[in-house]
RNA sequence: GGCCCGUUCGUCUAGUGGUUAGGACUCCAGGUUUUCAUCCUGGCAACAGGAGUUCGAUUCUCCUACGGGCUACCA
């Protein structure tokens, strides 16, 4: 049977980076199995949630490149079947309705010193529950937990879990107003939907055995849990917004290619078996398997997405870099031709780690460079190199044709002749045409920036320095 | 507090009774390069602790410590 996951975020902020690797896990498993992967919008909690963020998660979503077969489920939109379910349980037998306040129960927790509830309300008899009915009081709907059991399941993950039913108290099903709580909506869609495996964070494993008790109860199927280990920031906890950008729209901003934020996620709690690490979403499917997720939870390390970014962009087509920058900026290398800007990203990306990078170290490509460093240039620039820069001009002026060939024999017999070292006639070169002492070869980026660019900032250069 | 889960270099990880405990990131040193980056070579660096089981434990069991999660009329 073709599996069924489904990822279901709370619409309560974008996307992040815990989300998107839950999302992330839930895609490879079911695109290696040839399932289907589903979104739930879980909106019960009108407070928080706000149609915004359904929009950005969506847009995250389709932007990391993690598409979603069917239409959107809500939770919202689905009142009626979870009241039905409710009902089905009360008519059962499997829940009861609880009049006890919430300050009547945090007064007994305060005495007993036990967090659980105490099942005042299970064992009433109608009688009484007819009474406070007529009287209006307000009532919770509890599941009736059965006694004296336990409640195991084989998490693919982290294997035979069992909690004894002493732990496991008869928890709210259906708050006071009537509307149901997670568990409960959860079990029902995860039903309805015939999702077959849950895939899902460690921090829901000790609701596992809550959910597998409200299966039974209904009598349906219990679905396949698998439970991923916590990504977690930099002091070991859970990672969260107390860490900075974990939003993944901010990576994208960053200048983060889809996939390259993709493959490190996967690398995280899981391993391809073999020592390879920069991989494509599509090799990542190919080999994606639960028996090599771990169960230690992973701290997110910036450092090495870097390196994995870095790894994504000098691995990829000239073009594609392109429509990615023109994702960020569409106006980016406007004032030039397509081909000018590809030429500029093959000298620039080996050595970008980021989209945004790679724009920022390139914009002396497109635009007089206006900044220079004063401390940096006094470093190479002496009392004789206006001679030099000014031989040199004359030179390039002359130059013909102007391709990197000529410029490299030409520059390089110059040197030669007037016995000059590398640095005392590149650096300043090299600072006047891009402000900068790091770059690509020199060469490559007067042959691009063409003479009359050239010959201009030099003239500038020799003005201002 | 109770319950559940976890613990190999700083970080991500390989490893399932016998290995010089492997790789990657970071960092350091060297090489290549006009510079920077890339790339190449090398280096630093780990089995939380204690008892067992065993001829032999990083690997199995138990205990302790530490970390995380849950314990809501949040999801």
């Amino acid at each position: 049977m073709n599996p069924r996951v489904r990822f279901a975020p709370s619409p309560t902020g974008q996307l992040h980076i815990g989300g998107a690797r839950t999302a992330l896990f839930n895609y490879l498993f079911t695109r290696h199995n040839s399932g289907q992967f589903l979104v739930r919008i879980e909106d019960t909690d009108l407070e928080r949630s706000k149609k915004e963020y359904i929009d950005q998660i969506c847009e995250s979503m389709t932007w990391l490149g993690l598409d979603w077969d069917e239409d959107l489920v809500y939770q919202s939109k689905r009142t009626d079947m979870y009241q039905k379910a409710i009902s089905h349980l009360l008519d059962s037998g499997h829940a009861y309705r609880c009049f006890a306040s919430k300050q009547e129960l945090d007064k007994i927790r305060e005495e007993s010193g036990s967090y659980s509830y105490p099942g005042i309300w299970r064992d009433r008899p109608a009688s009484e529950t007819e009474t406070e009915l007529e009287k209006g009081t307000p009532f919770t709907i509890r599941l009736r937990v059965p006694e004296g059991e336990e409640t195991s399941f084989d998490d693919l993950i982290y294997g035979s879990i069992t909690v004894s039913h002493t732990e496991i108290d008869d928890f709210i099903i259906a708050r006071s107003d009537g509307s149901p709580v997670y568990n409960l909506t959860n079990v029902v869609d995860d039903h309805y939907m015939e999702i077959t495996h849950v895939i899902r964070g460690e921090d829901h494993i000790s609701n596992t055995p809550k959910q597998i008790l409200m299966y039974r109860a209904f009598g349906w199927d219990v679905p396949t849990f698998a439970h991923l280990p916590m990504i977690l920031g930099q002091d070991q906890k859970r990672l969260s917004k107390r860490h900075g950008a974990t939003g993944v729209q901010s990576y994208r901003d960053e200048g983060y290619q889809p996939e390259a934020l993709l493959n490190y996620l996967s690398l995280l709690g899981w391993n391809p078996g073999t020592e390879e690490e920069v991989m494509s979403l599509k090799e990542i499917i190919e080999k994606f398997d639960f028996s090599h997720v771990h169960k230690k939870g992973a701290i997110f390390d910036e450092k090495k997405l870097n390196w994995i970014s870095s790894q994504h962009i000098a691995k990829q087509s000239n073009e594609d870099i392109l429509s990615g920058i023109r994702q960020i900026n569409s106006d980016w290398g406007n004032s030039t031709s397509d081909s000018f800007c590809m030429n500029v990203i093959d000298l620039m990306k080996i050595r970008s780690k980021s989209l945004t990078e790679l724009m920022e170290h390139s914009r002396y490509f497109f635009e007089d460079p206006t900044c220079f460093d004063q401390k940096e240039l006094r470093k190479f620039w002496k009392d004789d190199t206006c001679d030099i820069v000014e031989n040199v001009k004359t030179i390039l002026n002359e130059l013909e044709p102007w391709d990197e060939q000529s410029l490299e024999e030409k520059l390089k017999s110059f040197m030669e002749e007037n016995e000059y070292g590398f640095g005392k006639v590149m650096k300043p070169i090299r600072f006047s045409i891009s402000g900068t002492v790091n770059g690509p070869s020199l060469f490559s980026i007067l042959n691009l920036l063409g003479k009359e660019t050239v010959l201009r900032r030099i003239e500038l250069a020799l003005t201002n320095f």
